[in-house]
RNA sequence: GGGGCUAUGGGGUAGCCUGGUAGCCUACGAGGUUUGGGACUUCGUGACCCCGGUUCAAAUCCGGGUAGCCCCA
């Protein structure tokens, strides 16, 4: 085995896109698996993606929406998990229970797979009148679900982070307003900052959050032909309300019961944007997520490695509103330098060696393409925000290509089939009914995506699997 | 949920069938020569997943556990 194979991927993305997902998570260094099946370390690569996903999201919700960022107990007595009936019908399947030490009252803690009644505890406190409301909170912590199938990096772990947001409101209205508003400031999150492609829509009765009155969702769509959900806000009606005891006096000064909702996005998107955009060569990010815009590597010789390691450093200086990293190092080949960079994804390279110094220019290469430009140094600092900006549209050009190539309307059953055999996204009249749907996932592996939001109501025809009426268009494909 | 494969220095592996000295590449440390696509060289540090069984003797055979991967649902 030669050196190449060892320290770069191994394996094509178009070949077992399993072991080559795994390959470019762990040699990026953006995570390592941890003794604890289904849990990871996230290095210091991997939390900067995170973190830039924090203050984005934060950015868009703290001022514009009116959401505090707050923080409530990991644990959860198990009677709070049971309060809402269908909420802890859903979760509990995959709920830690902690045995070690009841509460005073000997019962059993969960520790939360969603916080929904951690927080509707204090909200039932804090809410007294309709100058309370609304009540807008989030918060950005880790939740488990004990998986008991089979775990992936990002995609699928037992413990992982995110941020859920909680709102309590007067009216029905405002709740589902914001509702929908947070899934479009996700789908842009989603295409601004990761430049991934998402499908929006609504989620089945079958597919929705249990307990909520329903979730609408974004899902991208991985090389592999399966889905990926990455977000979703759920409208939870009245129902945790009635369950926590949260009332209000309303304007009338008579009892009412709020409307609320929670939203939530999660490290799970880190894994998304590795399976959407990187490469044999390993990690590609787009550059609104990438930490270091650029990396400059020197070509040095002996007799001009001064000049060169000067220039490199004033250019370095020049660009560090890119934060660019640079490489001075002199155990390293460039051809080993430029492995190096591709594999972690930085995206441009400049390259500088004497020949360029005389010219009083420098190489660009951009990490997704791979594409050279001779740039003069005098024009660099535009060029470079040129290139990234360019980059950064691109790649969500072609990832929305790649969705949209992929999807396929199908009429009949049969067309249905052979849609999601070739790992396509079926775009079907469906009746909405959740044994139906069962069928269908039996038969096929598949399960719902969602209805577009802009869905024509008026759908004609029979659902393709039960004959009944159909009442929507839905995407179906399999999903991780 | 069902089936299959794997586990050896920090990383990648050979050895396992046929039990007996753990070999190689890389990384790491020290030195010298190099540098426009993963340079060369000398010396050095460093390993058999866990529990049990068989045996004079186990990385190797047997049983159990744990973890990872793949395929199917």
């Amino acid at each position: 085995m030669n050196k190449k194979e060892e320290k770069g991927i191994t394996v094509k993305k178009s070949e077992n896109i399993s072991e080559w997902y795994e390959q470019v998570c762990l040699k990026s260094d953006l995570v390592e698996f941890a003794v604890v099946k289904g849990t990871m370390v996230i290095k210091p690569k991997g939390y900067a993606i995170w973190e830039k996903i924090q203050s984005y999201f934060n950015e868009k919700i703290n001022k514009p929406l009116g959401v505090k960022n707050a923080y409530f107990p990991l644990f959860i007595p198990e009677s709070f998990f049971k309060k809402e009936a269908e909420h802890a019908k859903g979760f509990n399947p995959e709920v830690a229970w902690i045995d070690k030490e009841l509460t005073k009252d000997g019962e059993r803690l969960a520790i939360r797979p969603t916080s929904e009644t951690i927080m509707y505890d204090s909200y039932s406190r804090w809410i007294r009148s309709y100058r309370d409301l609304p009540l807008k909170i989030n918060q950005w912590c880790n939740i488990v679900r004990w998986e008991t199938n089979t775990t992936k990096l990002f995609l699928r772990s037992r413990e992982f982070l995110w941020q859920e947001g909680h709102c309590v409101y007067e009216t029905e209205k405002e709740c589902e307003k914001d509702t929908l508003k947070v899934i479009e400031l996700y789908k842009k999150l989603s295409e601004d900052l990761l430049a991934m492609p998402v499908l929006i829509g609504k989620k089945t009765e079958k597919e929705k959050f249990a307990g909520a009155k329903h979730t609408y969702t974004i899902e991208a769509f991985m090389p592999d032909g399966k889905a990926l959900q990455c977000g979703t806000s759920h409208n939870l009606g009245q129902s945790f309300a009635k369950s926590f005891g949260i009332s209000f006096l309303g304007r009338d000064e008579k009892k009412h019961t709020p409307w609320q909702n929670s939203w939530g996005i999660s490290t799970r998107l880190i894994g998304g944007l590795v399976m959407t955009h990187s490469d044999d060569k390993g990690l590609v990010l787009p550059p609104e997520v990438a930490e270091n815009k650029l990396v400059i590597i020197p070509i040095l010789f002996d007799k001009t490695k001064e000049k060169v390691i000067k220039k490199a450093k004033e250019i370095e200086k020049m660009l560090s509103v890119f934060n660019p990293l640079i490489d001075l190092s002199e155990e390293y080949s460039p051809g080993y330098k430029f492995s190096e960079y591709e594999l972690q994804g930085i995206p441009l390279r400049i390259e500088i060696g004497p020949k360029d110094i005389e010219k009083k220019e420098v190489v660009i290469v951009r990490r997704d393409n791979g594409k050279k430009i001779a740039a003069k140094i005098k024009d660099l600092k535009r060029i470079i925000k040129e290139e990234l900006k360019n980059m950064q549209k691109e790649m969500l050009e072609r990832a929305k290509d790649k969705l949209y190539s992929n999807i396929v309307e199908t009429k009949s059953k049969s067309e249905f089939k052979s849609a999601i055999k070739e790992r396509k996204i079926a775009f079907t009249r469906f009746c909405g009914d959740p044994s139906c749907e069962k069928k269908i996932k039996e038969e096929t592996g598949a399960t719902s995506r969602c209805t577009p939001l802009n869905a024509n109501k008026k759908i004609t025809g029979d659902c393709p699997f039960c004959g009944k009426a159909a009442k929507t268009m839905i995407y179906f494909s399999k999903s991780y």
